[in-house]
DNA sequence: CTGAAAGCGCTTACAG
DNA sequence: CTGAAAGCGCTTACAG
């Protein structure tokens, strides 16, 4: 592959001369710009980018790592990321955990050798100490993360306790007063959020909180099924309505309430979180919290860019973007019993 | 950040001597060998890639450049791809080119200006001129292309004519006749084998073929639906069955079919392409023919790893796998009319 | 077994 | 306005 050499020895220049026209310092003789600019084009000559960087320190490209490419909530969310690292003219490495903090901290540990000016973690399974040496190697900005993540570093999330408190409101207004909450592994912030807001908005309206009708489950559709047939099937008066952690999640508890021949949502309503794409197009369509993914993605690209480039200084920074209810098919009156 | 300097000094060698421990080479003498490891742990220090990279002129990662991230297909065979790269100690990029011939290109450069050792490059929009531009600069794998491209790159693909043929076989054998096809744009060369087979096989059983029963969509769930409600509103006699040439099309076309007020299977049969998990839990489930995604990501890695390592020389090879019908609940006997 | 030195392909003061 | 030179952090023959 052509070198920087190659074009001076071509163009019939320094290399520095060279190195001044591709990185557009005004100072070049006419002559000697077409000279260069010939001969790149006749090598077809692109800049070895391991070179440039070893030698500036920077890299122009971020990683970004997510816990799970299956859940379309994380390609939107990084679709976000993208496009702001794109306009900006840096490039992304995308990196998938599958929620296993040693994948993910082989990937940190990986994209920081690489160099990368800076990384973004969404929901990161890597302990505070791991964060903590990451950091010194480059720039670390997260999306959501556990209570003492958050006191530490930048971060962007939703606000998911007014996120949660609304889907109960919408709940109660419907007349439910048997709401089972089906979340994930209460380990995040958010999750605990929801979990939180459910309670204390319950417990609000005089509704006493029951520990058996919170489920905690894994993300999967699979597990949000068998979360609802184990409530549907229990001994007792079963719930009329679920508010549940994701979308994926809640089309299985849909899934699951139809196994258990009940209708949703004449029998059982049903509120999901997060909006993916797929909720719209499940029959019924599924009502749930929408979470700006996109935005999450573009906020905390822009965030982690503007530290990089130093635009951004000092203090920790916390973005907190609104949710919004989506009202669709899955949440009706409660059934007269 | 520490440097391999620093580790020199802190051990009190040479960083001839660090690098040799740090790479591994025998004659090493034990007690310098202890005190390297003691350096390099006390200062947390990790090789610089770039600089180790600008040296050997191999990066140890590899680029994946696909045309959807929010097609489910993708991400599962990204993650063949990936747990392969792993396999092998290499660091996977994966970019999404929203089927952007711009981005796409660009994603391609930009990795082959990091110096990424091989790119493996999905359903590729760029020209066989850019092409072979690119693999003067690294190794190229293509999963699925043009007929064009077919003949000159190494490429893993599936049995896209005897996929389709499998698919109108079963449609045929629950007494269709009147079998539409909805495909994606017609300029792969998997949809057009697609197409050929279904039209081959329709003819070979007396079938005419019928050009407007065919729809060239986007690929996504709105476009498919669009082509059902097309197909079922024009005047005459409708489809009895789809063969659509991607599973989210395919859900797409069953919500179109509801969307007539006709049921499936009962009225209308469908039948996808792919296999992606949605598939499975739709509702009815999706009856489709299964693409081993997995797997495709798998060999198209292996073979590409194989190519950098120098295992894998001379003529270009293509590798194709093997589809199967999945029978779930959307394809049944054709109406009585 | 180890160290000094050259070189990978760039950028960047610094003379001229 | 341009070229020669140093240096980014490594690896790799090559002496010793």
């Amino acid at each position: 592959m052509a070198s920087m050499k190659d074009v001076a020895q071509e163009a019939g220049v320094s290399i520095g001369t060279v190195s001044g026209v591709l990185n557009g310092k005004k100072t070049i003789k006419p002559q000697n710009y077409r000279r260069v600019m010939d001969a790149v084009q006749k090598l077809d000559y692109r800049p070895n980018m391991l070179a440039r960087s070893l030698r500036t320190n920077i890299t122009g490209s971020i990683g970004l790592i997510i816990p799970d490419i299956t859940n379309p909530y994380y390609p939107e969310l990084a679709r976000g990321v993208e496009d702001m690292a794109r306009k900006a003219g840096v490039t992304l490495f995308l990196c998938n955990s599958d929620r296993d903090v040693d994948k993910e901290w082989g990937y940190a540990q990986a994209l920081a050798q690489k160099q990368v000016d800076g990384i973004i973690i969404a929901k990161p399974h890597i302990s505070l100490e791991q964060l903590n040496m990451l950091r010194r190697k480059c720039r670390i900005v997260l999306v959501d993360g556990t209570a003492e993540q958050l006191g530490e570093f930048d971060l962007v999330n939703v606000d998911n306790r007014s996120g949660a408190a609304s889907a109960i409101d919408l709940l109660l207004s419907y007349g439910h007063r048997k709401i089972a909450f089906v979340g994930g592994i209460i380990e995040s912030q958010s999750m605990q959020d929801r979990l939180d807001a459910y309670r204390s908005v319950l417990e609000k309206s005089g509704i006493p909180y029951r520990p058996e009708w919170v489920k905690e489950c894994n993300y999967s559709w699979h597990s949000g099924r068998a979360a609802a047939l184990e409530l549907l099937k229990a001994p007792g008066p079963h719930p009329t309505a679920f508010f549940v952690g994701n979308d994926i999640m809640a089309l299985g508890v849909v899934r699951g309430i139809h196994d258990c021949g009940l209708r949703v949502p004449e029998d059982v309503s049903v509120c999901g979180f997060d909006d993916i794409a797929m909720a719209e197009l499940a029959f019924p369509a599924l009502t749930t919290v929408r979470q700006p993914k996109y935005e999450i993605g573009c906020q905390s690209a822009q965030l982690l860019l503007e530290r990089i480039c130093g635009v951004q200084q000092g203090d920790i920074v916390h973005r907190v973007l609104e949710t919004a209810v989506v009202l669709r098919k899955t949440v009706s009156w409660a059934p007269q019993s």
